[in-house]
DNA sequence: ACCGTAAGTTACCGGCGGGTCAGTTAACTC
DNA sequence: GAGTTAACTGACCCGCCGGTAACTTACGGT
């Protein structure tokens, strides 16, 4: 006899499912690329059907507009935190702000939307934008504001601040990419250390 | 009458059309993304019939492969050659590289295959390797056998030479990929300028 | 128990674009 | 000139994938 209480082919999970259809998205885009992606792949990850996500997103590409927008945001918040917080001490807010950076893009994961955002930015100037403003304009903005502040309490030298928020972030971006993007060797140095010695570096300059 | 002599409809030129072909490539593959140009489009830059640019290339992931070669060369070659000249005056070469690099990722059209690197690699990561290998290691090497000269020479202090190399090259890179990629606005301080700032900066450190 | 509806599904369509093929024509050789 | 070869083209093929339409099923309300 067949059940009367067999389980249900599927369930009805409206709330759940913007949400997980994102994180399939964005593992899949970060595997394969965003164009190299079938929506297909996407619905099967997040276990429904294709016709199933174009139910929560209008297109593919407004899937990955939304996906950036949800990514963006916790971290937009999380670099005004800590910017704020950091008035007072602003080297050792400073300190903190690159040994984490450092942490979080050794992570591929933590890596994956910059990832996603750099390589899809050529066709979607708009997402690129956003990310610009909402990321990386904030993140050096707040940046600079720590170093306007150190200069006030005469910690650091009076240089241009977008020179030095770039000169903080810039050499971890970079790294990150080589590792991330282009297959380096991560090599035994940890990100801690790595951080600790950039910021010795730029902190009290290459001449002897 | 029609004349005997009336001009060919297309021309043999087979020792042309590789270079064409590919200088077509380039331009395509920067202004839409390699996944959005179409061969037709490579080819109608180039002046020939898509089925022409088979005759040269096998695929149109063989194109973006030979594209990556051709132009990685003479970059690799110009890396050597600075390093090799700049031994025995590392602070003055690593001025000079700077500033050269900081004018060069100005223009568009000379940051134009990082660029298609950068969002091909994902898909690729044979080529993002080639690049890391022959551009960016190599590059990066040099100057830490730079910086390796002036700790001899007393003028630099003896941090870790990859740092040091980083430092130097990261935040100039990444306000490339801010200016080309993110689409970040200019503003009026020339690549000179701002090369120097940079450089006074990790010279002699950001601490008072 | 039985609706009504929203959340799913399966099956399909259409066109776009990578790649090929059969024929054409420029240009070199003898 | 005639013949040969290799460069080049136009027209076509076909598989893939974004998107949709028609149908089913879970499930809350009465």
């Amino acid at each position: 006899m067949a059940s009367p209480h067999r389980k249900p082919r599927w369930r009805r999970r409206a709330d759940a499912r913007p949400d997980e259809i994102l994180g399939a998205a964005l593992a899949e885009f970060t595997e394969r690329g965003f164009e190299a992606t079938r929506v297909e792949d996407v619905a099967r990850r997040a276990g429904l059907s294709k016709a199933g996500v174009y139910l929560y997103f209008a297109s593919k590409d407004d899937l990955l507009r939304a996906l950036i927008e949800r990514e963006v945001a916790p971290v937009a918040r999380g670099v005004a935190a800590l910017a704020e917080a950091g008035k007072a001490d602003p080297l050792g807010a400073i300190r903190a702000i690159v040994a984490a950076l450092s942490q979080a893009t050794s992570d591929p994961a933590r890596f994956a939307v910059p990832r996603v955002v750099l390589s899809v930015a050529g066709r979607f100037p708009e997402i690129g934008a956003y990310y610009r403003e909402h990321v990386v304009e904030h993140g050096l903005g707040a940046l600079a504001m720590l170093h306007r502040a150190g200069v006030e309490q005469g910690v650091f030298r009076d240089v241009d601040s977008r020179i030095a928020a770039r000169a903080l972030v810039g050499p971890v971006m970079l790294h990150a990419a080589w590792l991330h993007v282009l297959g380096g060797d991560p090599g035994k140095m940890s990100p801690a250390a790595r951080a600790e010695a950039h910021l010795d570096l730029v902190l009290k300059g290459l001449l002897q």
